[in-house]
DNA sequence: CTCTGTATGGGCGTGCCTCA
DNA sequence: TGAGGCACGCCCATACAGAG
């Protein structure tokens, strides 16, 4: 009984089609020795090698970063694998919230997916009574267009209190703007991309937390599990548009090493 | 600015032919 | 029966150009 084995056995033994296994030793990701006649001879070890191989493009991984991952000493594959385990999971929890999303979708609901881009937002801090921050917003707004600072998005964001407020305002702005000039900015934060539910708003604004609560309630009843405050967004050219969101899930790429 | 078409690349699968 | 080589096709994603 040899140790050897020829591509059709291998092949049986592994699941992975002849075609396959040629292919992954074109991509230099396995190496069968040569008989005498030229066949390839694959050993009882490369089984392991071979299912990890078609294991690892299940999950979508590309070629690239399998010949990298077998290049590498256990430490560096120990963390390659942790990292893909966190992309994947990231990757399932997205898929999970559209699914939900999906078998859930009723004509007449108002609530929708977003996937919301990363974003420099400038933000300060004020205080009013629920629904009346508008004023605050033109103030600021005009501050940051004195600046020449150009506005995509509005946000405010609940910090704490019930008759009189205390939120964050923030305003989205490009990459490249330097903030100078001002000096009671709360904080510039890098919004990371998040996958959100999304309400649009079209009632008074003293009534902004039914809003709240109808996407809230929305979540729990999906068991959507936010990943973050609900946050209002506002756009047009005069702030018109305005439309609740709240994270779900926190986007990122496909990480290999570190 | 939006729509449409085209190109390119990855990752195979299939089929055909020839040779041993 | 199994090898090699080659061509072609499929599906999907992304990028880019051109037209309206």
């Amino acid at each position: 009984m040899s140790e050897f084995m020829t591509i059709q056995t291998f092949s049986k033994r592994t699941g992975i089609s002849k075609s396959a296994l040629r292919y992954y030793e074109s991509e230099n990701l396995l190496h069968p020795i040569r008989s005498k006649n030229g066949y390839r001879l694959y050993s009882e070890d490369q089984i392991t090698t071979a299912k990890l191989i078609s294991s690892l493009r299940l999950a979508g991984i590309p070629i690239k970063d399998i010949q990298m991952y077998l290049k590498e000493n256990e430490t560096v594959r120990q963390q390659m694998i942790k990292n893909w385990i966190k992309t994947l999971k990231q990757k399932h929890h997205l898929l999970s919230v559209s699914l939900r999303y999906l078998e859930s979708y009723q004509k007449n609901d108002q609530v929708y997916l977003l996937e919301k881009n990363a974003e420099k937002i400038v933000w300060f801090v004020a205080e009013s009574n629920p629904g009346k921050f508008g004023n605050h917003f033109r103030q600021r707004k005009r501050e940051l267009e004195r600046l020449n600072i150009s506005i995509n998005n509005g946000y405010l964001r609940y910090l704490s209190g019930k008759e009189s407020i205390k939120a964050q305002i923030g305003f989205g702005v490009s990459d490249d703007v330097e903030i100078e000039g001002l000096s009671d900015i709360d904080s510039i934060e890098i919004m990371s991309p998040c996958l959100c539910i999304a309400l649009p708003y079209t009632s008074p604004m003293t009534e902004i937390q039914k809003g709240y609560a109808q996407l809230m309630n929305y979540a729990i009843e999906h068991g959507l599990i936010p990943a973050g405050p609900i946050i209002e967004w506002y756009r047009g050219e005069h702030f018109e548009d305005l439309d609740l969101l709240m994270p779900v899930a926190r986007i990122s790429k496909m990480e290999g090493r570190s």
